[in-house]
DNA sequence: TGGTTCGGTCAAGATTCCCTCAAGACCGAT
DNA sequence: ATCGGTCTTGAGGGAATCTTGACCGAACCA
């Protein structure tokens, strides 16, 4: 079970944030202040941080480079729509993801996953085996009986979550949410497209599947064939 | 057996859908103001909350908020029509699904074992087993002693609600109202156009029963042959 | 036993869903 | 600015699925 620290100086969006978590089956702590954040971050060793930007007692931005300074922990930086222009900074600055305020409990766990995902795949270099197909999370290359692929980022990253979730369904609203990050809009064909692409490569079709099985009026799953 | 906490603040419907509640097996406690219901749930630890807005005493999101703050619960939000469009805020905020009022009796159990067993599904990803049939519900599939059946979405979806109840009767009004997702319109011939393709595939007929019993009058049950 | 209701199956449509193609938008690099 | 790669979007066609009406047999009731 992965640990988190949340800070944030607003209780009631604390209080939310920190249910949504540990709803979802993470082990929050949390803290009101810049200061009292980082002394938790230091004892504790976290898996990961969420941080809110806008804290009273200390810039956000500042606060990020001291914890970068002691830890390599992921942090997700919460922050509110009109400084979605100085995320770039922050991103450079060592953020590993964002959330844009307001967010709602499914968004900002869904982010942790994902940052926590990413950071295993880098941790463990893990490689993912499915039949005749591997996948390096760190080298980001794919290989199909021996073969290297070629794929673009979508591709990669759509082969990657289907092949981590393998024989299970997952829906389209879920790759739109996981590899396209967006959680509401998107359109169900931009997925078909990429999983269309993915199969050629992968040497299928739809109509002659080998790995990517789709499951009509659900969404699709990758198996070994 | 399931705990349930109802929060309504007109009697009448409190009394019905209590009612209804409790007959479908749930056992039920009501309050007839907010703050009367989040004790408690404080104090009871239900397994599921109604929770009606348009309470007098306090605004239904904010009470929403509240049981967010103490307690994971699973809770189903009851709302006039006319504030549909406010559904969105209130599923982010956390409610696991609505009913929109005035509603049946029939449609609320639906929602309650249906908000029950997603929860149930995601603590254990289980597998349901009875005689011969074995059902995964990630992978969506089905198999009948060893072979892979080749089932269409509503069928898996009536198949699964049938596994879940094993032994129990349930109503085709019940199956409309669960897989179809319509607690008003839908034609009993289409559920019983579905069960027949699905025996079918289960390699039984209705006059040579094995999986699937009918219970004249009432509804169909799923038994062990 | 005869009438009535209910349930089962069949065979069309009707509908929804999915796959692929192609055109344009976008982005980074040269 | 231009080019190549990548991504998004719309359209069309085809396949899978769903719904509906019809017909008939089975179960129930008086």
């Amino acid at each position: 079970m992965a640990r988190v620290i949340l800070i944030e100086d607003d209780h009631a969006i604390r209080r939310l944030a920190a249910a949504a978590l540990a709803q979802a089956g993470f082990d929050v702590d949390t803290a009101g202040a810049a200061m009292e954040g980082l002394q938790l971050i230091v004892r504790d060793h976290p898996d990961l941080v969420v941080l809110d930007l806008g804290l009273p007692d200390l810039d956000g931005g500042e606060l990020l480079r001291m914890i970068r300074a002691v830890s390599q922990v992921p942090v997700i930086v919460a922050t509110a729509r009109e400084d979605e222009a100085s995320m770039v900074d922050l991103l450079d600055a060592g953020a590993d993801d964002y959330v844009v305020k307001p967010y709602s409990g499914e968004q900002l766990t869904a982010r942790v996953r994902a940052v926590l995902r990413r950071g295993a795949a880098v941790a463990g270099d893990r490689e993912l085996a499915v039949g005749g197909l591997v996948l390096s999370a760190s080298s980001r290359e794919v290989q199909l009986d021996g073969r290297l692929l070629d794929l673009s980022p979508k591709e990669f990253d759509l082969l990657r979550l289907l092949m981590e979730r393998r024989d299970e369904v997952v829906t389209k609203r879920e790759l739109l949410a996981d590899v396209w990050r967006e959680p509401y809009g998107g359109s169900d064909r931009t997925v078909d497209v990429h999983l269309s692409w993915l199969r050629k490569k992968l040497g299928e079709s739809a109509s002659e599947p080998r790995y990517l099985r789709t499951v009509h009026g659900v969404g699709v799953k990758l198996v070994e064939p």
